[in-house]
DNA sequence: GCGAAAGTGAATACCGCATTCACTCAACCT
DNA sequence: AGGTTGAGTGAATGCGGTATTCACTTTCGC
């Protein structure tokens, strides 16, 4: 996979770096900015927290990345972009997991129809007790 | 806290104050912890912002308001207890409406059984323009 | 009444995120 | 080359929402 996307434009190459770090945390793994710090901190020490919410804002808007923001959580955490997709998050043990699904069109398009409203997107989170913490 | 019965358990007067307010304004009306103080305060100056994060807390507890927590929101919202629905926010205006729908019983069964995970609850949020920022 | 427990309000702390500011540095242009 | 410009940077600061602490008051069980 190419370091860097195939725009004319080369990123900063502090953007990059937490581009780097969020690709090889892989898909499914939820990075919050803090922990991007953190990782970012370790390859490039001196590195600013202001740097990382710049980068990840910019990623976000170049669409190189995706923002997550869950209801009641205490910040917005982050991972490569991926195909519309549910979370999961275990009231118990706080781990948050992707789940494959996805409101269907012919419910949004009813529900527009419904509103009135222009309906663009739709955010599914589910909550309750994951796997592990069930059988605990 | 004395081992009162729950159900017949009296709310201490501000707590009392707080879910008129939230039941005064209606079903569909979301206010934040900010709007209860304010409205609370008019009732009875000299209450405490405290007083009413302590409230919600409280009311949230025994099931009599819904706490309401939006992907990416500034602050929760707080409504009457009614039946699980989804939210609508336009992201012109930021108007937040009620819409009656709820992930089916079978979605999240299924989901259930694909996962591994007990899902206790699932929140549905909607975003895109709403009719009015649609007219205009 | 009396003592304990619950409630209260002000102040403070905390956390995530936004903004400001001075500084560096590389690109660009005669 | 020199000079200008603009993006990028990191530290500091600000801010809004919520949690916590603390001393005080009220309420409740007896």
């Amino acid at each position: 996979m190419g370091a860097r996307q195939g725009s004319s434009e080369r990123l900063p190459d502090n953007y990059q770096l937490i581009y780097d770090v969020i690709r090889e945390a892989g898909a499914g793994v939820h990075l919050t900015t803090n922990d991007l710090y953190l990782r970012a901190s370790s390859r490039r020490p001196g590195i600013g927290i202001s740097t990382v919410y710049r980068g990840v804002q910019r990623l976000r808007d170049l669409g190189l990345i995706d923002e997550i923001l869950l209801p009641g959580a205490d910040s917005a955490v982050y991972e490569p972009t991926a195909s519309p997709h549910a979370h999961f998050r275990c009231t118990k043990c706080g781990s948050l997991s992707d789940v494959a699904y996805e409101l269907p069109q012919r419910t949004i398009t009813e529900l527009s129809k419904r509103t009135g409203a222009h309906i663009s997107e739709a955010t599914v989170t589910l909550h309750g007790l994951c796997q592990g913490c069930c059988a605990a």
